[in-house]
DNA sequence: GCAAAAGTGTTAGTGATACACCCATGA
DNA sequence: TCATGGGTGTATCACTAACACTTTTGC
């Protein structure tokens, strides 16, 4: 590919594809990452993102795609790609240029091998995956005041408390309940299911996004 | 690089990593990319933008200002990363993930081989670089809208008007001069330098970027 | 003095913020 | 009946949008 304009071919087979996959979820009022340990090399044992390389007839959406089912079960997960990283001395064993992905999930799944930890005190990472992380949050954080992302953090039919909730704990900051409201339902993405869900106190009403693809709108105003 | 969760080894190191720089200016009045003619191979003699291989010890960023710089001579540029590419079948001789990159200069700077086209207009390109085109002015778009990132495509020194076309040329729209002026001034971003450009007509005071580094604040309404 | 671009202010409307009270339920 | 979270309405403020005229210069 690309238009060689007479340039002397240098070293290049040498450098490997990867993929890396950062999933995220709401556990307990607070943001986890989903992390595995590393299991070879100088770096055995700490913790870091699933993934790995990428396949030669595979795309890169399908390789994050692969990685993460290869550790948490599906469950109508949303991936983005986030960014790549390539530095030459991010892995010291050998050079891997890493396309580092975004899931972003309704639950925090058990599943074997998968630590969930939470988003605000990460332990040391392997690699770079302390930067890939922190490019990921900046990413959801930045995105959910744009977008309707959201839905891909809560399940199905979810309370408006919840949905502020997924708010407050990414933004890291409360919002006025009753503004919430208004703005979100101004939106009109969301459809009142008519049921609600019984707890404690009064019972609250439940919504659903009436689309749970990916649309551009302003949700949060700068300020607030 | 990344946790290898006991998974086999498949066919790896076929895969070739590239950096594409998308180069875009203004250019009397409008947008225009620069691009290279594709040298080799099914696709020779189609416009391309520049790039190629990434080299063993070399960083991506290294690798796309390497690529730009053997094509244009450097001025100032703004170079970002943009989105990475990677479907199997996007250049039919190989399999190349490339690391595409936006690179923002001041003027649409003649250099041999390179040719400065309209985005509006662009002809057929080689291999998926129509989609990076798209995904290149998209990008532009959007950021305009929430950083000062403007100062890129512009001289060191430039009348409000020229910022005004700046905008103008890139969203496609016209804008009102006199709330265009409030709210940039508003910002405290630009310094009037005290000295007035002389043209046709009445001078226009001269400004600069009080910072060239990338800014996020709200330049433009989402409504205007 | 005329054409053309530079420069400036006001008003109306819309959306954001701040804020206090009633409601429904389970315990 | 009370504690708790669910639900609603309003006044103020800030920002946006629309809009017309005067100024300065080159020709």
């Amino acid at each position: 590919m690309t238009a060689c304009a007479g340039t002397p071919r240098h070293a290049d087979a040498t450098v490997a594809v990867a993929v890396d996959v950062v999933p995220l979820a709401l556990y307990e009022g607070r943001l986890h990452a989903g992390l595995v340990r590393v299991e070879r090399g100088d770096e055995r044992s700490r913790f870091a993102f699933p993934g790995g390389r990428v396949r030669e007839n595979e795309s890169l959406d399908a390789a994050a795609a692969r990685w993460l089912a290869g550790h948490l079960p599906d469950s109508g997960v949303h991936v983005e790609q986030l960014y790549t990283f390539g530095e030459p001395g991010r892995d010291p064993a050998s050079r891997v240029v890493s396309v580092a992905y975004l899931a972003l999930l309704s639950r925090a799944i058990a599943a074997p091998g998968v630590e969930w930890l939470p988003c605000a005190t990460l332990p040391r990472l392997a690699y770079d995956h302390r930067t890939i992380a922190r490019v990921a949050l900046d990413r959801l954080r930045a995105k959910l005041a744009y977008t309707n992302l959201a839905w891909a953090l809560l399940d199905r039919t979810f309370t408006l408390a919840d949905l502020q909730q997924v708010y407050e704990t990414v933004l890291g900051r409360a919002l006025d309940r009753r503004n919430f409201r208004k703005r979100v339902l101004a939106l009109g993405l969301l459809s009142p299911l008519g049921a609600t869900r019984h707890g404690a106190h009064r019972p609250a009403q439940l919504f659903r996004f009436t689309t749970r693809r990916p649309i551009t709108v302003g949700v949060l105003s700068e300020r607030e």
